[in-house]
DNA sequence: AATGAATGAGCTTTCATTCAT
DNA sequence: CATGAATGAAAGCTCATTCAT
């Protein structure tokens, strides 16, 4: 069998005009109703095409769930995202400060951008072992290492505590990944502030990750 | 229409038996494998009843999900559940690292205990309005302002930064979740170091939370 | 396997008190949902008693339904519904007006008394040839001979022209039927008057049925 | 909703081959068991498509009921229908006689044609409120305003008794309808003599409904 | 005798998938 | 290529019937 993955990373492959409105159609109804909830049906009546028609493009409704939701993969390690990270490092950030607020809102606006896509990704992973191998080869496999010489470096440069960068990791991840389920789909109708959120978990994050406010706290417990 | 949650903070209902096993089977495979995914024909295999039995305790699958996810809900504004938080409110935290580090610890605990309920709850709440409603209930409506409650008094007592309560709730339960959902799903079968990871959390919490901390940031910001 | 007659005509079994309601209750719902369409549980109900209980009486639901239909059989001929015919028979009457006057009344206060089963009876003899038996039985084998015995001697007495007299029998049976299910179901809620309906049929029937009006009508045509 | 007669004096919707075959089927099993005794799996079988197919044309069971049943009525309130009418009216009858026994041969022809969906509508009504609407608007609102018309110019013309229109019409449908039950459905394999039984039952209803005949009559009571 | 929990066959209905057009 | 009629397996649910209590 085929990996889920194989050719994921691949250029985008040319798509029709009906299987573009395929797979929009499919990927809207999947995220209200959950991909074993929606029938074959359903998706090619959004579409306008024919029952039949779906089943040209993808021979099965699972194959229909992974063209779906690789595209988030493909865009989450795709070229400019690499870029992205790259030129981060690059700018050689002498504050963590500025560094989150950078990463923190150009990530906001990413997962803003992949919102749909990026529910039906979480909603489905757990159910279907075929779309953990995208996470693993993904983000795990290309994205991780990335982020954890990022924090590894910032800890040389004595700008980040000296714990496990995979704790660090997660838990700036989780910080901006809870506002932005609540922000994206919790709540999504109320009026959000993002820069003052931002600024607010950078705030968090910073602190709590600069040794010297670490020494501070230290010293205030000693004196 | 009665709303899902009407009476569910009754006492737990004289379960039979049968009706125990039947239940106890539907998390399993609604955890497994999602309740739209799920057949009630396996539920009753894996019960041990026969497949008109399930339908003698639930009218309907949907009545089941509800019947499997409201536990989790019972028990979330349970009597002792809200005692602990009182309890921790009482104990009058002169700092809040020891708060943290109790509630963390506890809570942990608590989602350990009910990792499945949890599971499926969070599975399956986008999909069914009825689940959103225990939530609303349950959770926003018993736990929430307490919890505000006690950030609002560590605020008062000046032990947090004054900053909306809600980004300070919502910064900590995310740091939290985001480390027991890979802890209990993602890398369930990782040997994990709780206190250590909880002592890392809530050292970034209580750092960045706390308003000296601020100052010295600030001084390092300037100098 | 027995006749589902046998022993229909032997005098009412002892029937207990929740056998009485279990019955009344059957009659009740075959009359409104049709036998096929009603559970035995919803039999149960009305009847209050448990579902086991319709059991007992009956061991089947088909049995339920021979047991409802019965009594209709039973009454109709019963000694004293024959025992009214020979009276009627005896009376001697020299006019056809007066007879059919005196049967229609009467009938139509049976037919009025036993309404339900009645109805039951009609509905469901199409789709089950056990109920077949108990017409042929008890209306075809014992009540037919009567009636035709009766018109044949109105015959004998010139009261009657001379027709067949099961075509004679049929007709004064679909005119007062005829009127009896409109009357009693199909717009049973409309205000009645049933003496000034009957003295229509009855004239029809004796104008239409006796000699001299034909030797009359006869003559019409000759002139 | 809309009313199940909606529509169905349009022209007779296309029906596929396959629908056809599944009406057909339809059509015979519920006038051998009755609709809800059929299972949708039998009118499959028989109507030799597959169990999913039944559902193409028609969505629900009851849908198949009504759609089995509304031709009845179709036909009943037809131009045709209706233009036959029409024509007897404008014949002008002069003799009660005659216009009886055109109107019940013809009436009888039709009534043999449509012994099957009339069996069915005639066993289903009573149990599914949705085929009262279609006497109602079809017979009642229809057909029975023409008949009440021609009684009373018959009336008008004095070749009627003056009695309730409704009543006459009532008898005269009585007696036809109760010949056409016993020999179509009741005793379907006796030789029957259409002829000589429409003389029959001609003869009783022109004499009964004579008013030179009541004169008759009642001078014979006098005298 | 009476109960009602339990059964499992059978029902109506849906839906992924195929294929002749 | 695209269609949509047709399929039939499988789903959720009902219900007549049994039987331990």
């Amino acid at each position: 069998m085929k990996s889920p993955l194989a050719g994921f990373k691949s250029p985008l492959p040319e798509l029709t005009e009906k299987q573009r409105q395929v797979l929009d159609a499919a990927l809207e109804v999947f995220a209200e109703q959950g991909f074993s909830a929606t029938s074959t049906g359903e998706i090619a009546k959004r579409a306008g095409v024919a029952a039949g028609t779906v089943f040209r493009f993808y021979r099965t409704k699972k194959d229909l769930l992974i063209g779906v939701v690789a595209p988030l993969f493909r865009r989450f390690v795709a070229p400019q995202v690499v870029a992205e990270f790259g030129e981060l490092l690059e700018k050689d950030y002498s504050s963590l400060d500025d560094f989150l607020r950078d990463v923190f809102t150009e990530r906001l606006e990413w997962l803003k951008t992949n919102r749909t896509i990026l529910r039906v990704a979480l909603q489905e992973t757990p159910l279907h072992p075929e779309l953990r191998g995208m996470w693993d080869e993904g983000v795990i496999g290309q994205l991780r290492p990335r982020i954890l010489e990022v924090i590894e470096d910032f800890q040389a440069r004595g700008l980040i505590i000296k714990a496990s960068p995979e704790s660090v990791a997660r838990t700036a991840a989780s910080v901006l990944l809870g506002y932005a389920i609540q922000r994206l789909f919790v709540e999504k109708d109320r009026d959000w502030d993002d820069p003052t959120e931002i600024e607010f978990m950078v705030g968090i994050l910073s602190r709590g990750l600069s040794p010297q406010s670490t020494a501070q706290n230290t010293l205030d417990g000693v004196s």
